[in-house]
DNA sequence: CTTATTTCCGTACTTAAGTACGGAGTCAAC
DNA sequence: GTTGACTCCGTACTTAAGTACGGAAATAAG
């Protein structure tokens, strides 16, 4: 996106996005960035968004997505394929909200835990367990 | 925990799991399921307790925490280690927090997205990138 | 201008989390 | 009481997501 002045080299652009210059390679690979042309044998420059975009990467993954859902998220991006990015987006979002739902229970479950810890002697059951598998 | 009737076999345990029976051994193997002792040469049997377990970890899973982590979740379960188990609860809740704020971005996000689809033409940036840099 | 860093690219290695395989031992059923 | 399915166990293979390596080309620094 805001690609007006692409001043990072690749170096400079790995470490502003916070992984190492082989990941960016990696995904230039798996085509979840795409490689800037360098004009007559030159070097690649990047932009903030291109710095953005990998941090929204990293982001995803640290939720569970797998960089190939992560690709399909990207892909909403450019508004077109409307019915079908519609439809990714539905999809993803149900799983958005169970993903919510389970990290809630093992957020209350923890904060008990964290409160109750070592006060109540006679608990044996595991809290974490009882908080996923009660529903 | 419950470990009174373990009336399944390894085979019937992983059906009720949700998993193959490779998996039950991967596991036993990490450490994550204890292996039942079986009385002259026969067969384990499991449990719900253990079927309990398994869904914990997978539901864990999903949520982006790896097995090794979970392992650790699974022995604040015991009630001994105290001071340990408090720590690492405490330490697994900012992480469990900071999951939830990025998925609830993504959440809205996503359902504005469903939302707005097709309907306005001229956006051009990913609204997703934008969700999860605007903090 | 030469030297030291970087980039670029392909290929190979690593780690986590399984999956598959093959042979021997058990169990269930006819 | 043998046949067929299932269990057990070790070892090997697979996939995702990187990481590391090494040599040629480009750039930056002195």
């Amino acid at each position: 996106m805001t690609r007006h002045q692409p001043r990072f080299s690749v170096g400079a652009f790995a470490a502003a996005a916070g992984v190492n210059v082989e990941t960016i390679r990696f995904y230039q690979r798996k085509g979840l960035l795409s490689e800037p042309t360098r004009p007559y044998g030159q070097i690649r420059r990047y932009g903030d968004g291109d710095v953005a975009r990998v941090k929204f990467v990293k982001s995803a993954q640290r939720l569970g997505f797998s960089l190939e859902e992560i690709a399909g998220l990207l892909q909403l991006e450019d508004g077109t394929h409307c019915d079908e990015a519609r439809v990714m987006a539905e999809e993803k979002l149900d799983d958005v909200r169970a993903k919510l739902r389970d990290l809630r229970r093992i957020e209350s479950t923890l904060r008990r835990l964290v409160a109750d810890c070592c006060a109540a002697e006679g608990t044996i059951t595991c809290p974490l367990i009882a908080a996923l598998n009660a529903r």
